[in-house]
DNA sequence: ACTCTTCACTGAACCGGTTAAGGGAGTGCG
DNA sequence: CGCACTCCCTTAACCGGTTCAGTGAAGAGT
């Protein structure tokens, strides 16, 4: 019932009951060059049986590498909890992460503030070996703090965010010229943007290009948001509430959670989707094919993409520069929600 | 551009410029007495001019506690990335562990024997002071291994469930009970339940409870699934097929994504909600709030959940026993997807 | 004037590993 | 036989903190 005291065993016990000194138990489970295959599995034996394996505190301190990788998501607790795009994304760094037998250290924060000061004082204190960056916005302190720090980082966003940072990003203005383009084939004329947070940069690219492409059409509207769902419903029945010809046929999506919304303002006001107005969703997660009618979306892999990341970091972390580059721009993929307008 | 070489600065520097030996300033920096005002101050004017923080490895492996608490999640990662609850359970935590400022050590892993694995080599390697443990199943292995080892945890889970272990739950055979009583109360006598992962101690729970409480109906079923939304469509559609007399007027769901999936199922079939059929969500995250019509859910304050667990790990870290003890049952809350039947 | 406390601080051992330098035994070779 | 060369393994310093016994000086008590 009560827990036993735990006896830590340590590699001075491992030594002693393989009969050899501390330094050859740690050669053997580095697999360094030095040992005889008798000893080497004499140590191992004495390991199991007693239950040993090292101490990566230990190891750390000692100054070999730190196989921990640090995380710190700075949005509101509300909105993180219903955005699949973050765990998928964690989902994808872990399964590359376990690969290595390392694990991602997670911390929400709530402003950029905290964050800098998390990543100064988890590098500082040896907690993390690398970290992951998201969420860039314009000037982002995070690179200067990282060149200062000489901070092993992958960032994820693009080049011209993430300064002289190894990045890994998605090409989002071509996907939002084409999700316009796609739109504009059915023969929509007046097209709305429900946007993610204004501050940060990959909205902000997304913004440009959703000007740059709908710039010729009859309508165009744009609006910010927090990526919440309320937000994007909201914004949506705004947009809808319009009389007939000054409102958008189609509405485009920063997240699949807004369009989901979306999807249900539409229906509350009597809309129906695609006839009355097209919907087209970002992402493109599991939920995108759960709601009645399904939603077409820019389809991306990110599983996949987290998992790059953590590649891409892990080459950074062992000196291999990496070297930026982007994964496969989303793609469109129809579904029910998007057709010719009526 | 370069990462500048970093020039770790440590306690042996700060001693120096500060003028005292090492151990004063490992006073100064953890409160302790012994230290004149001066000296003190001294001391961190000198930390702070250097851009120093104590290293927690260090910290860490000369015996202190240990500051990062473990949590590993068995599920697939398709499902998670959709499922609300863990997101915010996590930022429940995480809200307490910044109170102390911890961090959350993450792993999503693919069956008990890896989190087994996991758990025992994060303790054995120093690497977390506690661990919050979840999704328990009958004869849970990690009851075991935990008494072994010695790790403090807080369990997630019925005491029925988590052995001897210091755990945290919900009574979800009382919010089942009430959820049945409220569509008995509007009417329903033939009541579905569209369970979780049969596996889980919690679904088991709660799929007693359902037969209890829906024995003295005219028509009970119960379905056990995987938590995603997929599985909740395919099990709504097959509770829908029958004809009429012989289907449910009410669906109950273990989690609120299945419930949306149930929820365009329905209007795929050319059945409206509630009119035809009630659907009744769980958890009860943003979502519920964002289809049309809006779902009914047994809520739940997931999020105060999480911080509860993290409140009590730390009781036990410090030796505080805790205690076990359950959190607010789920409380109905009505929208717009029950109704007396037709 | 002498002892007793208290206070502020130092020195050194220690946590559990890694690693470079070194040492002893066995072998090959002149 | 002596020497060099390997091969295996040990020794000891070190990583960056914490902790505790101990020291020296100032002040209190008698």
């Amino acid at each position: 019932m009560t827990a036993t005291p735990t006896p830590r065993v340590t590699i001075k016990d491992v030594a002693a009951r393989a009969g050899v000194s501390k330094g050859a138990v740690s050669l053997a489970f580095n697999h360094k060059p030095g040992l005889s295959e008798a000893t080497r599995d004499r140590i191992f034996l004495a390991a199991r049986e007693l239950g040993w394996s090292p101490s990566l505190t230990a190891r750390t301190l000692a100054g070999s590498r730190v196989d921990v990788v640090g995380l710190a998501v700075c949005r509101p607790a509300r909105v993180l909890g219903l955005e699949p795009w973050y765990m998928d994304f964690v989902s994808g760094v872990e399964s590359v992460l376990a690969e290595h037998s390392s694990s991602l250290l997670l911390r929400l924060v709530r402003n950029m503030d905290e964050e800098v000061g998390v990543q100064e004082s988890w590098w500082r204190g040896r907690q993390i070996g690398g970290s992951i960056l998201v969420d860039f916005r314009a000037d982002d302190p995070r690179v200067g703090l990282v060149e200062r720090l000489g901070l092993p980082v992958v960032a994820v966003g693009h080049p011209s965010l993430t300064g002289g940072l190894t990045s890994v990003w998605t090409d989002d203005a071509t996907a939002v010229t084409e999700a316009v383009r796609y739109l504009a084939a059915l023969g929509h004329r007046r097209i709305a943007r429900v946007g993610g947070a204004a501050a940060l940069g990959h909205t902000a690219i997304r913004t440009a290009a959703f000007d740059e492409a709908a710039g010729a059409l009859a309508g165009a509207w744009q609006v910010a948001t927090d990526f919440s769902g309320d937000a994007g419903a909201r914004a949506t029945r705004s947009l809808l509430t319009a009389s007939a010809p000054d409102r958008p046929t189609a509405i485009v999506y920063d997240n699949d959670i807004m369009a989901v919304a979306g999807l249900s303002v539409a229906a509350e006001m009597g809309l129906r989707v695609p006839d009355d107005v097209s919907l087209l969703a970002w992402d493109d997660s599991q939920l995108c094919r759960l709601t009645h009618p399904t939603l077409s979306a820019m389809s991306h892999d990110v599983h996949g993409f987290g998992a790059e990341v953590a590649r891409t970091l892990f080459s950074v972390i062992t000196g291999g520069e990496g070297g930026s580059h982007p994964v496969p721009t989303p793609v469109l993929t129809p579904r029910g929600s998007t057709a010719p307008p009526r």
